[in-house]
RNA sequence: UCCUCCUUAGCUCAGUUGGUUAGAGCAUCUGACUGUUAAUCAGAGGGUCCAAAGUUCGAGUCUUUGAGGAGGAGCCA
């Protein structure tokens, strides 16, 4: 007799046949009725167990939460709920689960608020919330490497431990094995890292932008995809100290090039998912609009979960310069009325979550790609343009999100690059090998990084970033 | 790191001006019922009121400090 999963039961199109399923109990109502789920889908199968001939042992052993396997036929249900149920024949319990235990944990068949499911994050993805962001997170993830290898990308494996943290992109998590309590010290009295595992201070990766760069130009296109970290101490439902990034690097790709791509890409992996994960939104998008309900008029969303993947799929990004921007925030209402926290006056100035906010959900109410910033607060690795006063860098903004890609065309001229690089006390000797890419072949080259989690947020709605991710680091969190 | 708010039963919360034995719903357990859909009905058990110190005849309630959590800011993806 072959296992299925749920998921292949609720869509087969035989019925009266022999089958096994195994799965946990969601629940077990009027000693008939099992809600088994297996992970296979967002949906419940029901198991009508035929208690007059079943054993009381078995029956009362029957919790939420337990493992059984489940022999018996296909059947059209006689219910409302469901097409088809599973009349069973045979039920063997797998694995018990107390129910006095049980109730004591986020099993227990009742609503959760997601801080509590967070802190048993070990199983939370039993619960249909969970179970469906991480099917998406999953499905994303193989979009995102279908859209690459689709297009001619080849996926490259960036370090995970790296010696400098040259692009200043945050604080790093040192890696090391000195004795923390009696480290090797230097004449001054200062920790000896020559004498550390690698022979230098080393510490996990911020980005795997700056080798991937060393390997577009030589396989042309390539990106990453992996985790990355960041020590800063950041308190917010959008920062993780471990998160996934993907990195794509392309050769002879210019800005314009560059926000095409970037464009393109977010489009493909978003209609990836509107396409195969349709139970798992439409699950996601009831519960966003059953919490709506608790909310003041003024805080729902115009759109539907749906609504807004499908309008990310069918609309251009809205490409504003950073002049332009400036000039909009300028003349804007809470500019002039003083609502903002930091009032834009001149050009220059840094932009601000709340004005980002403005053009993104206010003014233009579509995704937004700001590009040419000025050069003074971006990398050191940008393409300075003409002008000399901006850098070909570019942000993608989301509604509700935030930036969610930052990229640039990187600076290709040698001279230009050791000029920024002394400007900003970047020694020289620390980036040998990134400097060697001009000498030998440069070339017009871009990327951008886009954080994995902040997709995966975007994509199921969800609201903390730590909701979007197994098991979130964040300061003062790891427990798992 | 800064600002604001929160912490009472397994969970979500109520708890009056500081006053006797701290309550409800859900969950759990026991029983009833049996084509249910967050099943229903009856009953029961379940509390270090986050921690410490203080004010007071008396603190879940007021004060201080600390811990943890959430939201926002900064940093960014």
């Amino acid at each position: 007799m072959k296992s299925y999963t749920v998921a292949e039961l609720l869509s087969s199109e035989t019925l009266v046949q022999e089958v096994i399923v195994k799965g946990w109990v969601r629940t077990f109502r009027a000693n008939r009725f099992i809600a088994l789920n297996d992970g296979s889908t967002i949906h419940n199968i029901q198991c009508v167990v035929d208690f007059e001939n079943t054993n009381e042992d078995t029956l009362n052993r029957i919790g939420t939460g337990a493992a059984v396997s489940i022999k018996g036929e296909l059947v059209e249900s006689q219910g409302k709920g469901q097409k088809v149920e599973v009349q069973v024949n045979e039920i063997t319990i797998l694995g018990d689960a107390d129910q006095e235990e049980v109730s004591k944990t986020i099993l227990q068949p009742k609503r959760h608020t997601l801080e509590k499911l967070r802190e048993q994050a070990h199983l939370r993805t039993r619960t249909n919330t969970f179970s469906a962001v991480m099917r998406l997170r999953s499905s994303l993830s193989f979009a995102i490497h279908k859209y690459f290898n689709d297009n001619g990308f080849y996926y490259m494996h960036t370090p995970i431990i790296t010696a400098s943290d040259a692009e200043g992109a945050g604080e790093t998590f040192r890696v090391t094995t000195l004795d923390p309590q009696n480290p090797p010290l230097d004449e001054e009295g200062n920790v000896d890292y020559s004498k550390d595992f690698f022979g230098k201070e080393t510490n996990l990766t911020v980005s795997g932008q700056l080798e991937a760069e060393t390997y577009a130009m030589s396989l042309g296109k390539v990106y990453t995809f992996g985790p990355t970290f960041r020590a800063e101490n950041s308190n917010t439902s959008r920062h993780l100290s471990e998160f996934w990034m993907i990195e794509p690097e392309v050769a002879f790709m210019d800005l314009a090039g560059n926000m095409d791509l970037a464009e393109d890409f977010m489009k493909s992996v978003l209609s990836y998912i509107l396409e195969h994960n349709p139970d798992d939104l439409a699950f996601l998008e009831d519960r966003l609009i059953q919490e709506d309900k608790s909310k003041p008029q003024a805080e729902r969303s115009e759109m539907t979960l749906i609504e807004k993947l499908r309008f990310v799929v069918d609309n251009n990004f809205k490409r504003v310069s950073y002049t332009e921007a400036i000039d909009i925030l300028r003349n804007s209402k809470p500019n002039k009325k003083k609502k903002f926290k930091y009032l834009i006056n001149e050009w220059g100035a840094d932009l601000q979550s709340e004005h980002e906010r403005f053009l993104v959900e206010k003014h233009f109410k579509c995704p937004v790609i700001l590009f040419d910033y000025p050069a003074n607060i971006k990398a050191f690795y940008m393409r300075l343009n003409e002008d000399e006063k901006t850098v070909r860098a570019m942000d993608i903004l989301f509604p509700g999100i935030g930036e969610i890609v930052g990229g640039s065309q990187r600076e290709e001229r040698l001279d230009v690059l050791k000029e920024k690089m002394a400007a900003l006390n970047i020694p020289e000797e620390e980036l040998w090998w990134y400097l060697d890419l001009r000498k030998y072949g440069t070339a017009v080259h871009s990327g951008f990084g886009l954080g994995f989690e902040r997709l995966v947020m975007f994509a199921t709605g969800m609201s903390n970033i730590r909701d979007v991710i197994p098991y979130p680091r964040t300061p003062l969190n790891a427990e798992f």
